[in-house]
Parts: structure tokens; sequence; C-alpha cells
DNA sequence: CCAAAAGTGTTGGCTCTACACCCATGA
DNA sequence: TCATGGGTGTAGAGCCAACACTTTTGG
């Protein structure tokens, strides 16, 4: 049980990866992860695991598919079920005491070399990060509850990892109907911008016929 | 580890399903399934469970998703991988000898109450066939090496759940390059039929910008 | 010649993409 | 007033859905 957790950061989509500290492996980066507990749901205890490696306790969760290539992990055949978490705050990790390490965020484009088969996780991860977000709400769960346009096509653009028109691209979310204005505006140094939210904050597909 | 079979019989899209002869569940009918032996690759389990159970050898194997309710089983707290599985011919199905007992097929628009979870893993299976229809060339693994336009046809209604239009459809999968014309024809009471293949015998996927 | 399935085109509406300028603000 | 990012509209192309008749064969 492994989980790629993703936020986005200014505009970039970053990953958090834990050192290990045992084993043949010992110091290269890998998702946190852990074992199933006996009676225990395979979501739950993704949840716990991540809550012990970052301190999270409401991220999103997914699970994306399960490796078990025996030769995956050195040491012994262990099948692992990766999962997606998706977060709205790259602060506030810390992990609540326990012996897990410090981590670290890499931008998704610039991911250093992962232990085991993690580099695989992490690319399906993406591909399935890329196909939701055209077709669902999924970037609530990465943005805060209240965000501009212009941060939220950054974040598409560095998922999709592509420009996105401006123009083209307010029409078609608007035309999806998912984000609700946001009394208020953002102030910066120029033009203040509008504040908008996800009406819904969990998943919401949208129907395209 | 279990595995959803279909096939397709005549513009139907069918399932195969055993029933179970011991445990709190015995009679009821669930999908074939076993265990992954130490050092087997995921894969590898469920192509020998399914040959086990069916004496295929050779039909598409997916892997589907992991269902790891404790109380999935009341038996004992088992994690399945469950794997789709698609195969070219109705018949032949016959378990090579091995406890396996003789399964049925259904209609997947009629299948009976599923033992264990083995009725989500049975909407699982078709979301992911539906949609993979749309966007490969997965339905080789379905028909026979060779077959006629309206075949294709009935399987694609089949699999979607509703009539698919004639010339839209002809036009759609001419589109995506997939088909190659075959010599012959298929000869029945009425006007002759041509006869197509799939130019590709694996997994094809059509980009679509 | 009749019944049954195979095969074939066109049109209108809709959607998507490409593209450039004005606006509001703070410094 | 200028620099910066926020916000907006349109036209042309391509795509998709709806729709019915002709062809070929066997009986």
């Amino acid at each position: 049980m492994d989980t790629a957790l993703f936020t986005a950061d200014g505009g970039r989509l970053v990953t958090y990866v834990v050192p290990l500290t045992r084993g043949p492996l010992n110091g290269k980066w890998a998702f946190p992860g852990g074992l199933v507990r006996t009676g225990e749901m395979l979501d739950d205890a993704a949840r716990r695991e991540l809550y012990a490696a970052t301190g999270l306790c409401d991220a999103y969760l997914e699970q994306l598919f399960t490796f078990g290539d025996p030769s995956r992990d050195p040491v012994a055949h262990v099948v692992s079920v990766a999962y997606m978490a998706l977060a709205r705050e790259r602060g506030l990790i810390a992990p609540p005491s326990g012996g897990y390490p410090e981590g670290r965020w890499f931008e998704v484009s610039a991911l250093p070399p992962l232990a085991y088969d993690h580099g695989l996780m992490a690319e399906y991860a993406l591909k399935r990060l890329k196909a939701k977000v055209e077709y669902t709400n999924i970037a609530y769960a990465l943005l805060p509850r209240e965000f501009t346009f212009a941060e939220l096509e950054e974040l598409y653009a560095a998922i999709l990892g592509r420009p996105v028109d401006r123009r083209n691209f307010r029409r078609r979310i608007m035309a999806m109907g998912l984000l609700a204005r946001q009394p208020g505006e953002r102030r910066g140094a120029h033009r203040p911008a509008a504040l908008y939210t996800f009406k819904q904050q969990s998943l919401q597909t949208v129907e395209m016929l």
C-alpha cells in the first residue's frame, strides 16, 4: 500500500516523497506506504498511512492499481495497492511523531528516480489525474477552497503538461457548471481577480453524452 | 484474485460464472478466482486460474480494481485483485480436470446475484469495457478473427447497452483505422456480408487529441 | 418476385479552436 | 502613466447526429 500525494503549489503540481531509512534501498526516495492490517479496509489503511507520513487527514484518496511483480521489492514478494492522494496545502506537512522521516516535495516534471516501481506509480497517477481533470471537478482537492481563475488555469496547465487558452478554458469550465462565484476578490499588485470555489467539495462527474 | 470473463455470443455479451462448492456461500454463483502464489506475477496468477477454471489460455487480461473490504468474504479478510478477461469463443470452455466445477454463461443484462462483491466487480468490468470500446480496438479480443460489420455493430450495441446507428457507426470505426478488409464474404440466407478483421491483434489505443 | 440483411451520403446544428484587445489596479 | 495581470467575443472549420433508400442474394 503506497500513496502518491499531490498538491498544487503556485501553479506547479508537486508530489511528496520520503527517503527510505532501511533495507538495501536505504536513502532512495519513495512514496509513503505501509502494510494493511487484518480486518482493515484498504482505503482506511491508505488514509492511516498517509496520516502517519504527513499528518494529513482529509485528503482525497483514490485507488490506482495493484503492483505485484515479485521482483519489485528486492527483499520479499510484496504486493502493493497504489493510491493517489490529493491535498489542498503544501504546508502543514508534519509527521505526527512516529518513525516517519521528513519528506520532500518535487515538481512532477522533475522527479528524482524512485525506489521500487514507484516511478511507474507516479506515471500511472498522473495519467489518471490528467484524464479526470477533463470531466470531473477533481481539482477541488488540489486547490484551496477559494481560488482565482488564473490559479485554476495554471493548475490545469501543469497537470496537462501544456499551455491552455485562457478564453476557451474559461468557457469550458463554466459550461461544466462546477464553479460558484465567491464574494470578495483577490487583491494583488494589479487588477483584482474574482474568487471562485467548487460548488461540490466531493468528486462530481460531468456527463458529456 | 478473481476474473470476470466475457465473450460475444451472437450479438450478446455474456459472462462466465461458476458455482461455489464449499463454504457458507455454497451454491452461489461467483467469478472464477484463486490465490496468488509467492513469487508469482499477479497477471500470471490470473492467467493460471483462468486456465484452471476454463481451459482458456490466450484470453485478453486486464487488471480492474482491488477489493479489500474485510467483510466481503464472511470467512476471512481476503483482499482480491479483480481482473477482466475477454475471450473469442463461447465454446471450448472445459476445465482441464482439476477440482473446478463447470460454470455457466449469463448474458450481462441478466446476471443472477453473485457471491461476495462480485456484483460490484461485474459493474466495474462493464464500465471499463464500455469506456475502452470507444477509443481502442479492444473488441478484437471478444470477436472471432473474422467478422462482419453487422456482428461488430451488434457487439457494440450490447456493450454500450443502446442501439447504434449503422451508418454513423461504420464511419466512426473506419475513421479509427483499426480494421482491415478480409478476402471472402460471409454467405447466409441473404446478401453476403464483407468480412473484416482487426489489423492489430493486441490492444491499440486511438489518439483523439 | 419477395423477404431479409448489407451497404451507402447529405445536411444542419453544434462545438471547438484560434486569435487580440480593453480593463482595473497599484506603484 | 505605465506595467501587469484580469477579463472578454467572434468567425471559420470540423465533427456529430439524424435520417431512408438502393443493392444483393436466397428461397
